[in-house]
DNA sequence: ATGGCTAACTAATAAGATTAGTTATATCAC
DNA sequence: GTGATATAACTAATCTTATTAGTTAGCCAT
């Protein structure tokens, strides 16, 4: 008994992102997360600041992850094809990592210096992707909240079962993304 | 002691409203609502089907009142007018109750006529708001998804705090609807 | 080997939801 | 008025979860 059982950080929480994508942000327990581990629930405060802690955690890792696809998602993309490659990579991400999604909506403390980063860098993927409408000023901030409202929006209600009529829900997704890009490009400088 | 309290269904529904919008949904428990009544928890087991019933309760709650606004804010209107005042009233409403607002998000289970009925209103006001724009079919719905899921991601990521540059948040939403609006002109018929 | 770091443990507490079983009160029939 | 009944409140108890304190034991460097 008590063999060291060689865990680190990392392995709670990716044992964490596994019960919150498949069981839901909710059902995450730390007492679930230390029986996948075989541990006993206290043994998790080795690893991470108790439940508080471990949602930063989680948080950190989903915005870090969405980054990261966003990023590769707008590489040599610019205008609508730069919209759609973000807005398809987004929901991808939702659809299959919906637990740990969850968790870059907790209010992230004020001082959080990782979070901050990881947030920044995902609102500088989008304003570059819109770089080429050529906002100028507030205008870019703007075109990133509303882009980002219109897919996180459409995203959590698909998630939370909101769409209740069976109609296609990529067609409605596609519909969206197109209107957006309709908006964007209304008020954008033409293309170079 | 023990005087009959003279609490009905509606009182807890009240006071664990006002609890949820206070303090946030997160915050809402069964100790507070009880206190906040002046009985014991257990007490609160005649008037709702516990937590997950007081949940429900107060997701109807919501549901119908912002109905009741949205139909409000939406008559002798069309289009873009139809619009703009639906996506207003929706924000104020999250921006007033949170809490109860939050409750809307929960999976509705299948077969609750009620929860199904107030849904229903809400989607059926926003058909008719957006009815000036001539949609044909499924572009219908599309459009009520659309907007829908632009205004509820921005009061989602507003609410949690999402936006961290202190850039006026009032003028990113006007924005927001502004671009919606061209996104649905742009496949709308010509007004009449 | 052995001393120390630390990851695991056990034990205990507190908050919360929930169920079972009890009491008391308001209301209604007479 | 008095008594029966329905039910709103109660107490007591259980279960789950998070969390803290204090203890033990395995691994590693010397």
């Amino acid at each position: 008994m008590a063999t060291r059982a060689g865990i680190d950080k990392e392995a709670v929480v990716r044992a964490a992102a596994k019960i919150a994508d498949d069981k839901g942000w909710d059902a995450l327990t730390l007492a679930e997360v230390a029986a996948k581990l075989r541990i006993r629930p206290p043994s998790l405060y080795n690893h991470i600041g108790g439940m508080t802690g471990l949602r930063r955690e989680l948080g950190l890792l989903a915005a870090r992850e969405l980054g990261a696809l966003l990023a590769r998602a707008t590489v040599g993309k610019s205008r609508d094809d730069a919209v759609r490659g973000l807005a398809t990579a987004y929901r991808a991400f939702v659809r299959r990592r919906a637990g740990i999604y969850a968790a870059t909506m907790i209010a992230p403390a004020r001082n959080d210096a990782e979070i901050k980063a990881a947030g920044d860098e995902i609102v500088n993927t989008c304003l570059a992707a819109l770089s080429g409408y050529g906002f100028r000023g507030d205008d870019g901030i703007h075109a990133v909240r509303a882009m980002r409202s219109a897919v996180h929006g459409f995203c959590a209600l698909e998630s939370a079962g909101g769409f209740g009529i069976p109609l296609d829900v990529d067609k409605s997704f596609k519909w969206l993304v197109d209107s957006l890009i309709v908006g964007l490009a209304a008020r954008s400088k033409p293309p170079s």
